[in-house]
DNA sequence: ACAATATATGAGCAAATGTTCATGTATTTA
DNA sequence: TAAATACATGAACATTTGCTCATATATTGT
């Protein structure tokens, strides 16, 4: 029973590597608070769309037949992850993609799923 | 008191020629279940860890002062969505990342979030 | 064979998440 | 001004998630 040190790494050098070259934990979280609103079917359709073409509220809710509610919900959490922007005209709102990083990002992953498993290939 | 057509359809236009260029709900699906695994921070900074270097279970807890048991059920979430792979050797499992892309994908969105903000480019 | 080690996994639990429902706000039209 | 429309939002609720704890399995060393 080892009882005072109960430091137990196996590998002490690949340790001290990673730790060299590992990013700050804040910028990491950011990164997977980016990703966790891809994460969900419902927001990517919405982010594949706007990939596709500026919409509003009411269409998002007719192509992915939902309700407006569920739908707002929803981007309001992409308007805050500073993924999607929007312009009023009148009382329409009309939201799109806030950066071209965006887009890539999802493209690439796509791609990956596609090549993963002899996809389609559908244009994302 | 509109009776039979509550189709409530904005942009015909729009919705149309999205609908033309939208890709199936199934590959949706399974990218957004592949940014899910990105999108928890402990997995983030799993695979930010194997990006640089393959590790075993015990030093993934070490650098993230997690327990053995938290990694090791996040790293058989990564396994299923086949993310990562592992060679034994002894009792000594090692991690490594199963494909390339998930490194760059990551990369990617690293780099988006590091431009964003002025941040400090720390390799990723 | 037995203890120690490295990892895997099921159950339980608190926290986070996504939707619905009801309601509020802003804008347009009659 | 009043009704209708497009959207936003708080509360409630069921589901999912990620951790801990206990326990199981496999491998090594004595």
């Amino acid at each position: 029973m080892a009882e005072f040190c109960e430091v137990n790494v196996i590998h002490e050098d690949i340790l001290a590597r990673v730790r060299e070259r590992m990013p700050e934990e804040a910028p990491i979280f950011e990164v997977s608070e980016l990703f966790k609103m891809f994460g969900d079917s419902t927001r990517a359709r919405i982010i594949c769309a706007l990939h596709i073409e500026e919409m509003c509220v009411c269409d998002l809710a007719a192509l992915l037949n939902m309700t407006h509610s569920a739908i707002s919900h929803q981007l309001r959490l992409l308007k805050t992850a500073r993924m999607v922007k929007y312009r009023k005209v009148g009382r329409v709102v009309y939201y799109s993609l806030d950066d071209a990083h965006i887009g890539e990002i999802f493209a690439l992953a796509f791609t990956h799923v596609m090549e993963r498993e002899g996809g389609t290939s559908d244009g994302a």
